[in-house]
DNA sequence: TCATACTAACTGACTGGTCAGTCATTTATT
DNA sequence: AATAAATGACTGACCAGTCAGTTAGTATGA
């Protein structure tokens, strides 16, 4: 229970205290992210959240400053698995450039599409506008480096003659847009016409790996 | 100035209060549109959106029953011209199959995205969870419409021999997804990376027409 | 053509409810 | 005993929606 016990846990150098403030923290920003997600920033409550993470109101404030930095911490901590991913497979190049660019959209469909992460990926778009530094933190953090690591893929596979020269303008935007669209379709629409995202993931790699495709009997 | 002067003229048959009144009513939704895609719904004030119209608060009651109802009305009111082209746009049927997909594509491109409509399909995504009518008003009306034309353009397309037959789920929802993300990029994060709306058109219909493509040599 | 009465359209000060953020007090930990 | 963490009643700003009062347009009669 104590430090003494195992001292020499990276970890466990914490006190009690420290790690109940790390949890705290932890159901803080998740309760935030199933309240924003309900109703939006600006219709959520923070007395929702408190209640919903089990703490009064004036807890909430005791670690965050306001609702607008709330939001933002809940957002960055819930990308952050994204972000170190993304850093380790820009490294990583085994495998064709088309099994490579599939891992990566399978991961994308599974950590992030497939699970509450995916409504984030909303929110940002809902709220961007309001929250500039967000948008710029998300762009320059995630979009960027998904940017070039898919181009990167690319490259490689027109080297190695799997894919086709295109003129790279929003190339990345279009090829990343149908796993977008499956995350605001699942909780926009789906109520109305559900959409199975397994199925979905095939249509999506199966139109955009025959579009990047090079063409066997060209000129 | 009266109705005396041309009394067949067909929309002139109204007076001049009429008139007045359907202006007024125009200029509120357009006051709308500014004042929610500047904002979002939740943070915009009703008194802006009459100052942007350049009438008193209380007379955007006269109008509307309650801010909810603006923001459908005005939703409503300017989707209404796609509605109209798409209910045509499914009976015309000449030329190719890739014909009529790129002829829709360019219509979608120059007369939502490439103007302040565009913000609208932000505006949907943003607010859908809290308006379940208008999402379901805008997936029977946009979303099933706009379903049903492009798969009947694909079905003639395999028919003909431009396309390769594929399983449908969710087929249209990824070849409309660059077209989305488009909206939100501009929205969002055009700021920090502007995105050119002519390049990133044509990175879009390559990308789907070589993946929509029958191979030349299968089989 | 003007004067008058009538009515539709508009106005903006006001109300009532909501909620972000505070802080004096209580509770738990060391 | 000392200190850190948590509480929740409270405050002040904000804003959707109202409505008594005002203004502009229209119809009628002289």
């Amino acid at each position: 229970m104590n430090s003494i016990i195992d001292p020499l846990e990276p970890d466990t150098t914490q006190s009690k205290r420290e790690r109940q403030k790390e949890a705290k923290r932890l159901a803080l920003t998740d309760a935030a992210l199933a309240v924003f997600s309900r109703v939006g920033f600006a219709a959520a409550k923070i007395e929702d959240v408190a209640e919903e993470a089990g703490v009064s109101k004036g807890t909430v404030y005791l670690y965050f400053e306001s609702k607008e930095q709330l939001f933002e911490e809940m957002v960055k901590a819930k990308m952050s698995p994204m972000l170190s991913h993304m850093a380790g497979a820009i490294e990583a190049s085994s495998g064709s450039a088309t099994d490579r660019l599939l891992a990566q959209m399978r991961f994308f469909y599974s950590r992030v599409l497939n699970c509450d992460r995916r409504q984030i990926m909303r929110l940002i778009m809902a709220e961007g506008p309001n929250f500039p530094h967000l948008a710029e933190f998300y762009h320059a953090n995630i979009l960027s480096r998904g940017q070039a690591m898919i181009e990167a893929i690319i490259q490689d596979g027109v080297e190695s003659g799997e894919f086709r020269q295109m003129q790279g303008h929003g190339l990345m935007q279009n090829i990343a847009a149908g796993a977008l669209v499956a995350a605001i379709w699942k909780t926009v629409f789906d109520r109305f016409q559900p959409l199975d995202l397994d199925a979905y993931f095939e249509t999506h790699i199966d139109l955009i790996l025959n579009g990047l495709k090079a063409a066997p009997t060209e000129n």
